[in-house]
DNA sequence: ATGCCCCCGGTTCGGGGA
């Protein structure tokens, strides 16, 4: 097949289980490219983050009609996650256990499918600036631990053999090759090794990440930011992740970036990313 | 070296994003 650009990519088959993930950044201002989103693509599950709204002014109503009921953890400002399902979920926790701020900041919901399985919408604090000033040691900590937070949870479920994808905005540049120049980046709060160490441990503990596993698009990235022509010149960042328990890896068929939705009007600085199943999802209990 | 751009809260500017 021609190595096209992305969002060449056919839609999945609507047979197959597809999760997606985007940092919307402000759910209100996206809407309307949201439900664009959820009209051409149909993912069964969507995990947004950067909501900027508080759960009483999350638009619920015009997302219930597009087909998708929401669990969201909302709040003013900044932050704000949420797990949309065309089937029934329900709230495990919308707070990460022993988060270092006793999960004050809107930044984990995990849900639960009838079938068992979880999907868990993450947003990494970002810890910048994370120079050794009182405040940027404090940024930096608070990521730090909260990614130690992360890893326990997925310890957790781990041991007691739960399925699931846990995606979202992770903050951290894995490689250098991750982001299109290092330099800007080296001892900042993306590229530390106490962050990258931790984030490398989600992979230690058994997890597949589906984007790197899987996406076609080179080179790879998820975020561009809005200044200075950055997505013009291609100037972006692997961010957005789609980590898989071991059963949701055995069955990974495709995934990817779709950076079609870099470029409409009125868009978030991410991309959506997406992953797809082999597996009936009448058989598989989704 | 800094700001560029975007969104929020809540007013016309500062905080946050990354």
């Amino acid at each position: 097949m021609d190595a096209g650009p992305e969002h060449s990519t056919p839609v999945p088959d609507s047979t197959e289980l597809s999760v997606s993930s985007w940092n919307v950044n402000s759910v209100k201002v996206r809407l309307p490219l949201l439900t664009e989103y959820l009209k051409e693509y149909s993912p069964d599950v969507m995990l947004l983050q950067e909501l900027k709204t508080e759960n009483e002014s999350f638009p619920a109503l015009e997302l219930m009609s597009a087909g998708y009921s929401c669990l969201v953890r909302g709040q003013k400002g900044y932050c704000g996650v949420a797990v949309l399902s065309k089937r029934p979920i329900k709230l495990i926790t919308d707070v990460l256990p022993d988060a270092p701020d006793g999960g004050e900041q809107a930044r984990y919901i995990e849900a639960e499918a009838e079938s068992g399985e979880r999907f868990i919408s993450v947003y990494v604090p970002n810890g910048s600036p994370a120079a050794s000033d009182t405040d940027g040691t404090a940024r930096l900590e608070y990521k730090t631990a909260w990614l130690d937070a992360l890893n326990a949870r997925v310890s957790l479920l781990m041991k007691k053999e739960i399925s699931f994808v846990l995606g979202g905005d992770f903050n951290v540049i894995e490689t250098d090759g991750d982001v299109y120049d290092i330099r800007p980046f080296e001892n900042g709060a993306f590229t530390v090794p106490a962050v990258r160490g931790r984030f490398r441990k989600l992979a230690f503990a058994g997890l597949t990440e589906a984007v790197r596993e899987k996406a076609s698009l080179r080179p790879l990235y998820t975020y561009w930011d809005y200044q200075a022509g950055a997505r013009r010149k291609n100037d972006g960042i692997f961010l957005d992740r789609l980590f898989l328990s071991p059963a949701f890896a055995d069955r990974l068929k495709d995934a990817g970036v779709r950076d079609a939705y870099r470029d409409k009007e009125k868009t978030s600085d991410h991309a959506p990313v997406w992953c797809s199943f082999f597996g009936r999802k009448e058989l598989i209990g989704f």
